[in-house]
DNA sequence: CACGTATGCCAC
DNA sequence: AAACGTGGCATACGTG
């Protein structure tokens, strides 16, 4: 393990490898990005004045009058959820917001609600953001063509690094539209390449040598397991060859992850079950889960009630019912090593105040217990990330090369990288992440795994590697 | 008018 | 007993 020393000289080292990435910094393609902004705001004006012509704005002016404003969700709610003989539409409104007694207003919300005018809202909010927070926003920071994210080592609670000004962290590619957007205005130096070298699943793996949880490392070493396969097999009553791309996703995302990070069955079965609904999943024949779970006797959802010992209880044949004892059998069968590792931690930290991380950090205070158990984890997968930045850097910087890192998101770094350069970074990003930091770090007992991908136009397009 | 809070959404 | 972790940032809106 990793002494305070340790923990002292990787924050030194990284701040100063930072500096060095933020003064590099990043191409952006200005005549894209001004025509890009361009384009989105004429497509915001443009359904701007469609929604004008809606009967529903109609309504919203008559309610508001000149504080009518488009963009207020809370008066959109007024609308949506009064009554029609209130100037209303009449729909549900379904529970409220966390702290207010507001209506829920988000997107999860929104979708569920059958409105043209309803959909065209989710659109227009959706180019606003992209304008406002990522088109305006990295065009306001662009220095000579670069742009220069700060990267801090100060402010996060678990020891992870963030972003500012802008934030490089959360530039949007889950939705390919709004990612293609903003993304393909990222571009390489004349002569460069980018390349993008993610570690795969480093959270799970550093949580590993945290836990030993031997069914855990398991599906890490076997590449013919795969933990995700297993559980959207389990939740959805099929045999894991019949687990679809979509299934598996909904497992990871909603019950694995969610899971692993203190969540539990009460939480993750309806979201389970709206998946199935939502997306309509099917097995890999096609074979709806609907139908799947009916055949098992599951036709709804279910509940939880307090048994008057407080004993959350549910009834059986119900899929909260199933979720329960999937949810059972994970911690208490699959992976035991693992539960155990948590309530000893834990044990632990209230024994004495705090904990230490593996990458040596000391974090002594008051904590909850999923930030008890999630905070070393998050910390070390970073550390892990940055530990390999300071050795790239300082690698570029001896052999004085053209190519210079820009970025960094987590478990990935982004570097611009000179077309000569290209296959010797390809091969010392590997070498670094993979073999070098095992050497540093033998509590890392699992191997590692890296993803690379190469943009020769654009950060949007880019490409698995080998 | 400046500011803080609530809410929501983007990433990992 | 408790119940999904970490950030940055934009807009709406109320308060001083």
């Amino acid at each position: 393990m990793a002494t305070i020393a340790d923990g002292c000289r990787l924050m030194e080292e990284g701040c100063q490898a930072l500096a060095v990435i933020e003064e590099a910094g990043m191409r952006i393609d200005m005549d894209r990005l001004d025509w890009t902004i361009s384009e989105t705001s004429q497509q915001i004006e443009q359904m701007m004045a469609e929604q004008k012509k809606d009967d529903v704005w109609r309504l919203w002016r008559r309610r508001f009058g000149e504080k009518a404003s488009m963009g207020s969700r809370s008066q959109l709610a007024k609308i949506l959820f009064s009554l029609e003989k209130d100037g209303g539409l009449g729909f549900e409104h379904r529970g409220h917001t966390r702290l207010g007694k507001q209506a829920r207003m988000d997107e999860d919300v929104l979708e569920q609600i059958d409105h043209p005018f309803v959909k065209q809202f989710l659109k227009l909010e959706g180019l606003k953001k992209l304008r406002s927070t990522y088109l305006m926003g990295v065009r306001r920071e662009v220095v000579d063509g670069l742009l220069h994210p700060s990267f801090n080592l100060h402010l996060v609670r678990t020891y992870r690094s963030s972003s500012d000004h802008p934030n490089f962290q959360n530039i949007p590619i889950r939705d390919k539209e709004i990612g293609k957007l903003i993304r393909s205005c990222f571009v390489p130096r004349p002569g460069h390449v980018l390349v993008e070298s993610d570690y795969g699943s480093l959270e799970v793996r550093v949580s590993a040598c945290y836990n030993h949880d031997p069914m855990l490392i398991e599906y890490i070493n076997d590449p013919t397991k795969d933990m995700h396969r297993d559980m959207a097999a389990e939740c959805y009553m099929i045999e894991p060859h019949e687990v679809s791309k979509e299934a598996r996703f909904y497992a990871k995302n909603q019950f694995v992850f969610p899971e692993f990070y203190g969540s539990y069955f009460a939480q993750c079965a309806p979201n389970l079950w709206n998946a199935i609904g939502r997306y309509n999943l099917k097995t890999t024949d096609g074979q709806s889960l609907e139908d799947v779970l009916l055949a098992q006797g599951i036709t709804s959802l279910g509940e939880t009630f307090s048994h008057y010992s407080g004993r959350i209880e549910t009834k059986p044949g119900t899929f909260m019912e199933h979720i329960r004892q999937v949810e059972e059998d994970f911690w208490g069968r699959r992976f035991k090593v693992y539960a155990k590792w948590k309530l000893d931690w834990f044990r632990e930290y209230q024994r004495t105040g705090g904990f230490s991380m593996l990458t040596g950090f000391r974090v002594d205070g008051v904590y909850k217990r999923n930030d008890v158990i999630n905070y070393p984890v998050q910390g070390s997968a970073f550390h892990c990330l940055l530990w390999s930045l300071i050795q790239l850097v300082k690698w570029l910087r001896r052999n004085r090369m053209k190519t210079v890192v820009v970025g960094q998101i987590h478990d990935s770094i982004v570097a611009d990288v000179h077309e000569d350069e290209l296959q010797d970074y390809l091969a010392m990003t590997r070498q670094i992440m993979l073999k070098d930091i095992r050497r540093e770090w033998p509590w890392i007992i699992v191997p590692l795994e890296v993803e690379q991908e190469v943009a020769e136009t654009n950060w949007f397009e880019k490409k698995k590697v080998a």
